[in-house]
DNA sequence: CCGCATCCGCGTTGATACTG
DNA sequence: CAGTATCAACGCGGATGCGG
């Protein structure tokens, strides 16, 4: 009887049976954003061992919510979630959307990177909204760039520069987190000079539609 | 340096800093379903101990998510979520729908309370559907009876029969995590003999319109 | 170097006993 | 009823080692 149950028959205590322990749910927070192999999971989550995030990758796998694939490029095998895995992920956005609400109240720490705010972007992004857009948008922060491509209802974030964008929004990290969690709208952020947009106007008020400002 | 943190500026990371520790969504999860005292969520809890549920509630008054207030009815006092809480416990809706849709898998435990389904309940219930309606659905499971208030555009859900039901729905604990879930539509809950309808058939069509099947 | 297992020290948790 | 005190057992973080 090792592994801890919470032994009820409860939505979220079996969701956090199966994803409750600590570092899975940031595990499924990185593989949203794509495929990658398991040091790139590892170099994005400080402290974890190697053991642990073995440990689980294969609990995410027994539980059919990782899968390994074969890389594109090169050789080895990268995780990626499964249907059910992007469906946590989904699941995982009010949560993480409030967690972005408290976390505007705070200042920006010493150490950061930009995929940590990747997510939250996803969060708030709407799919209903998205037909028949297809955008760039770069968030400059400090000296790191994200990148979000809006195309076919769906978002991709990405650290490259893969396309042209459309907006270049200039900001801080507790704006991006004021912003994404709604307590902050975008026109305040503009009002008040933490944020700067610039390129085609057109395309800050799709960018405003599909992140529900 | 205790009290172990992520420390990664992400809204999925810092949700998890603030609540993420073992049984601390759980103690939420009951709270929104209305203040209780502490012996009664260490009953709702089985297997938290009395120093970890009173460390917990520290942590959640501390986080500006859990108040003292005092009894309606009796001395001592009970703990109830503030606003930022009962957003929080809002945001927990997707998560633990998809749980419940990965529990509608299982078999039903040896045991299990009613309570536990109470939440599922109130994570798809559909506040902006609910405008106008007033009814009381009654969810027999075995021996176990829950009752849900649709009042308001608000739902409560309790075992006691404060009023008189305008439905009766009967049904297994699987069944309804997959209807509470989405997995399973009513009709095909009804159609397969796994739940039976009884009562007002007006009552009933609202049922599925707040409930969203 | 990548993926993973093994071992160890320590913080967290679970269970019981005890107190206002 | 509402906790605190105590302690054993477990989970985690870090380091090391081993086979691709």
């Amino acid at each position: 009887m090792t592994r801890r149950s919470y032994g009820q028959y409860c939505g979220l205590a079996h969701a956090l049976d199966l994803v409750g322990e600590r570092w899975t749910l940031l595990v499924v927070r990185d593989l949203a954003l794509g495929p990658k192999r398991f040091s790139d999971v590892l170099a994005g989550l400080p402290g974890l061992g190697t053991s642990l995030l073995s440990d689980r990758l294969r609990q995410l796998e027994n539980n059919g919510l990782v899968e390994r694939a074969l890389a594109d490029r090169a050789v080895g095998v990268v995780y990626r979630l499964t249907e059910d895995g992007e469906q946590l992920a989904t699941a995982l956005g009010p949560l993480t959307v409030w967690g972005a609400a408290k976390l505007a109240d705070e200042p920006a720490p010493d150490e950061w990177r930009p995929e940590w705010l990747a997510f939250v972007l996803t969060s708030t992004f709407r799919h209903d909204q998205a037909a028949g857009i297809d955008d760039c948008y770069e968030f400059r922060l400090g000296d790191a760039n994200l990148f979000v491509i809006v195309a076919d209802g769906t978002i991709t974030v990405s650290e490259d520069k893969r396309r042209e964008p459309d907006l270049v929004a200039t900001l801080d990290l507790p704006t991006l987190a004021a912003i994404g969690s709604g307590n902050m709208s975008v026109h305040e952020a503009i009002n008040s000079g933490k944020a700067r947009f610039e390129g085609d106007p057109d395309a800050g008020a799709r960018a405003m539609q599909v992140f529900g400002s």
